[in-house]
RNA sequence: GCGGGCAUAACUCAGCGGUAGAGUGCCACCUUCACACGGUGGAAGUCGCAGGUUCGAAUCCUGCUGCCCGCACCA
């Protein structure tokens, strides 16, 4: 560093208080002028720090959960730029899915059809309310439909930006990406060739997890179980050619047409005679296989089971391992389709009755067709045995789980249809090994991604029956016959990627063969969002363009994220660095906690508990609302609380008045470390190298937090309530002489040189204020956000303290004599003509080093000092303060 | 059912084997020349419960209770 000649403020040229938002404004100016948090494409990897930020979803709103989380990631990053590295700090916005579609579908009054042509001149204006009443929504081509969605998020990632800005995310704008621009289709695209060709992907046509609302696929990681009432429907199923009889139990009597089998326990007493015989389905007369099976539980229901294509998981699992009949009854949009009994699909020992019965349910929902068939299943003839109505008794009501899509409103069905997957089940094993490869902080939320991982039980479905997201970049082939071959994958070419197959051709195909016989048809679907997600370090790294960038940015350092979606994007994210490159995407993952509301509840949308955070940031500035986020330890759930806020601006204001009163002290000479040399000042010097050394160790361990508390705590009760008055008299020349003020000014000004910095990277604007007013110039660093973290060299040429108990025995002396003044109704400030102390022994000789400035602190005039037999004893004997002075002449 | 986290003063949180801590709030006092967005002092807790290990436990172990979360179950 630079030495340049100390330059002493005038206090006077400075406001009395602290301006937080224009200083906001003036410092956000000066960082993008600077470049401050630019990254350095030259510099090496090793001194390179990589960070994997989370792209928030650009259309959903601005809340404290944001601001909290974000702040985390900051604050390790801004003090590891401190350390000297080089920081790769993008944003991404996650305009990719379904959030955007409501919205751009609601505010132009549009359909996308995937079928259409693409209509360069299309213009769409906001739709006002008439409009939306009155007329049909507007269909459009999938990719004006991406434009749209383009036009509505550039302002949603505008109002995100200048959140991030005020809140000042170190973050360099100039590496920004979207997850549906061009470089995160062709990424995303690219991921999925490179899977194609090392046979990681399939499109097998396969029951599938169905959203009936949405109307699409949706993976296991989507799905979450909510509680729901549902009852137990007991019918009476007959066996075929014998007058046996026996009662299934099921929660979803509307499904009996899908029956494909019945099942129990093979040890089961009660249903020995009837494996490997059929039964008879009531109402539909349906003769069905009836086998053994191991999951079937004997305590559950009956004990006996009807098998349904399909009614949950385990259904399809018997149905894939008995062989069975594929019988789908419901369809897409949830309602059950038209099917005829008495055919091959459908075999009925009474077709004319089954079909009759079959009428009055297809075409309803299953909430409907359910009400309708146990009304049906109370006709004794109904029956498949002759013994009265087929439902024994009236439905037991219980509540059980049933799956939904996270976002969804309906009950998920499994649907028969074809999507693409990647194989993930096989990598159960390689990917817990992954996951341990990479360290979590907190180490606890690594079982959250084991949890899950062991548990996994489909391969990711990828495909989506939605629009706006990134296509599949796949063709099939036509018959001569005009159907189409789903078996016959055409894929792109990486170098013409982004594509999208439904405007594009495939290689070898012109346009006009799109439909025709012997042609091609474009795959209409798009990936899952997460497919593109778990790129996020692929796509900042630009993998698919630049190989060399790459190489410089992947695996990333530093992955931060909150731990609801460490199932999806972790885990996925994980898994695609393992499939594509053998690798780890990230060294370390930090999970940031939630916000709770005060009632400890999650602050979330739906529940309206949120705060947001721009009236929080004018009333207690960006540096206060930093404060309080990063005052929470990664991993652990924070309840909101305003008063830490309040506790974040005090001492906002603390740090600008203090840096006022340090900065205007004067002294001659040289100000280095090597002034240092009064017994007081070299204390105070080595308990400040020693909490550098403690904050140092916990940003190594990731403990912001706790970073932060110590600094704090220091800065306020070392530094401004002790150290601060202690030398006070001395900075200002009652004693001492003139190497004296020379210590004691030093130190001040080291003290707060440290302090800005170990401060810096949680109150980034008022640490850069007070380093403006004289370190910038002196240190030859305009920001402090490039100065050096704080190390052993800034204290390099103080010599150490005599006693090392020095700073704490002139705290306790100089705490006694005010408290006996604060007893005694005096002001701090009142002169004391005489004091009598008694202290022990060891005390006394420590006191004798540092007395002249507790006793100029205090204003002692004059004092005794008695020693005691007691060690540590500390008494003040007498006290006797001088009458009050009277005001100030004018 | 399996797994994880949390439980410390009225509130928000530190402490995680050696005599209970901070800030806020509360009470009293103090215009003290960086700061009243301040200062000084004070009151306030059988550290969820029950056992155990230890010379010594808020801290380690076991069990329990409460709150929160993940996974599974879903006939």
């Amino acid at each position: 560093m630079t030495a340049h000649r100390p330059k002493t403020l005038d206090p006077t040229t400075l406001p009395a208080h602290f301006d937080a938002s224009a200083a906001e404004r003036r410092w956000g100016a000066l960082w993008d002028e600077l470049g401050v948090y630019r990254w350095d494409p030259e510099r090496p990897r090793e001194d390179t720090y990589v960070v994997d930020t989370p792209p928030p979803t650009v259309s959903g709103s601005l809340h404290m959960g944001h601001v909290f989380s974000y702040t985390h990631t900051d604050v390790l990053v801004r003090q590891r730029r401190m350390l000297g590295k080089n920081i790769f700090y993008p944003m991404g916005w996650d305009d990719n899915g379904l959030p955007t579609e409501r919205r751009v579908q609601n505010y132009f009054h549009v359909r996308c059809d995937a079928a259409l042509a693409y209509d360069p001149s299309l213009a769409v204006t906001q739709a006002d309310d008439a409009r939306r009443k009155g007329e049909r929504p507007r269909v459009v081509s999938r990719r004006n439909f991406i434009e749209l969605c383009h036009t509505v998020t550039s302002a949603d990632e505008r109002a995100f930006e200048d959140l991030f800005r005020r809140i000042a995310l170190s973050v360099d704008w100039s590496q920004t990406y979207a997850t549906i621009d061009d470089n995160a289709r062709r990424t995303a695209q690219a991921s999925f060739l490179d899977l194609f060709r090392k046979g990681l992907v399939h499109n097998p046509e396969a029951p599938t997890m169905w959203d009936v609302d949405f109307q699409t696929a949706v993976a296991q990681a989507e799905v979450e179980d909510r509680p729901r009432d549902g009852a137990f429907h007991h019918l009476e199923f007959g066996v075929e050619g014998s007058d046996q009889r026996f009662t299934i139990a099921t929660t979803r009597p509307e499904l009996l047409a899908a029956c494909v089998a019945v099942t129990a326990h093979p040890k089961d007493p009660r249903y020995q005679g009837l494996f490997g015989r059929r039964a008879i389905t009531p109402l539909f007369r349906a003769p069905v296989p009836i086998f053994p099976s191991e999951l079937a539980d004997p305590e559950k229901g009956t004990g006996v089971l009807m098998v349904c294509t399909f009614g949950d998981q385990t259904d399809v699992h018997w149905w894939r391992s008995e062989g069975l009949c594929l019988r789908q009854i419901i369809g897409r949009d949830g309602r059950l389709v038209p099917v005829t009994f008495g055919t091959e699909a459908f075999p009925s020992a009474n077709p004319e009755a089954a079909n009759r019965y079959y009428e009055q349910l297809q075409g309803k929902t299953v909430a409907s067709a359910q009400k309708a068939v146990v009304e049906l299943l109370r006709d004794p003839a109904g029956s498949a045995t002759g013994h009265g109505p087929a439902l024994v008794q009236e439905p037991v009501k219980l509540q059980h789980p049933v799956k939904h899509y996270e976002k969804g409103d309906r009950p998920l069905e499994f649907v028969t249809s074809r999507q693409w997957f990647v194989k993930l089940l096989p990598q159960r094993a390689a990917l817990l090994a992954r996951g341990d490869q990479v360290r979590w902080w907190p180490d606890f939320m690594r079982a959250r991604y084991r949890n899950w991982t062991e548990n996994l039980g489909q391969d990711w479905c990828v495909s989506r029956q939605r629009y706006f997201g990134v296509p599949i970049p796949v063709w099939y082939r036509v018959r001569e016959d005009g159907t189409t071959d789903y078996n016959s994958v055409l894929v792109a070419e990486e170098h013409t990627l982004p594509i999208d197959p439904m405007s594009d051709a495939p290689p070898g195909y012109a346009p006009s063969q799109r439909g025709a016989p012997g042609g091609f048809v474009g795959d209409p679907d798009v990936f899952d969002t997460w497919f593109t997600s778990s790129l996020t370090p692929q796509l900042s790294s630009r993998w698919a363009t630049d190989p060399a960038r790459h190489k410089k940015l992947f695996p990333a350092d530093l992955r931060p994220q909150s731990h609801e979606i460490i199932r999806t994007w972790a885990f996925y994210t994980l898994a695609k660095a393992h499939l594509h490159e053998g690798t780890v995407p990230w060294h370390n993952v930090a999970i940031s906690g939630w916000i709770l509301d005060p009632d400890r509840k999650k602050m979330s949308k739906s529940v309206g508990n949120v705060v947001t955070p721009l009236g929080l940031l004018d009333s207690f500035s960006a540096d206060g609302v930093r404060y309080w986020a990063a005052g929470a330890r990664l991993g652990a759930d924070t309840a909101f609380d305003e008063k830490v806020l309040k506790v974040g601006k005090r001492l906002v204001t603390k740090l600008f008045n203090a840096g006022k009163y340090v900065l205007s002290q004067e002294a001659s000479g040289a100000l280095g470390p090597e002034a240092i040399t009064h017994e007081l000042d070299r204390a105070f010097a080595r308990a400040l190298g020693a909490l550098v050394g403690r904050a140092t160790a916990c940003f190594e361990g990731y403990e912001f937090a706790h970073a932060l508390l110590e600094t704090e705590q220091f800065f306020w009760s070392q530094f401004t309530d002790t150290y601060l008055e202690l030398s006070k008299a001395r900075a200002r020349g009652d004693h001492g002489g003139d190497a004296g003020r020379r210590s004691a000014v030093a130190t001040l000004r080291l003290a707060l040189d440290v302090l800005l910095r170990l401060f810096a990277p949680v109150l980034p604007y008022i640490t850069e204020e007070v380093w403006s007013w004289a370190f910038a110039e002196e240190k030859g660093q305009r920001s402090i956000h490039r100065a050096p973290w704080p190390r052993a060299e800034d204290f390099e040429g103080v010599t150490a303290p005599e006693a090392e108990d020095s700073l704490e025995v002139a705290g306790r002396v100089m705490a006694a004599i005010n408290k006996r003044k604060s007893e005694q109704g005096a002001s701090v400030g009142r002169v004391v003509t005489h004091l009598e102390l008694t202290v022990g022994a060891g005390l006394a000789a420590g006191l004798a080093r540092v007395a002249e400035d507790v006793f100029s602190a205090t204003r002692v005039q004059s004092h005794r000092v008695l020693v005691s037999d007691e060690a540590d004893a500390l008494a003040v004997t007498s006290l006797e303060v001088a009458p009050k002075e009277p005001a100030a002449e004018a």
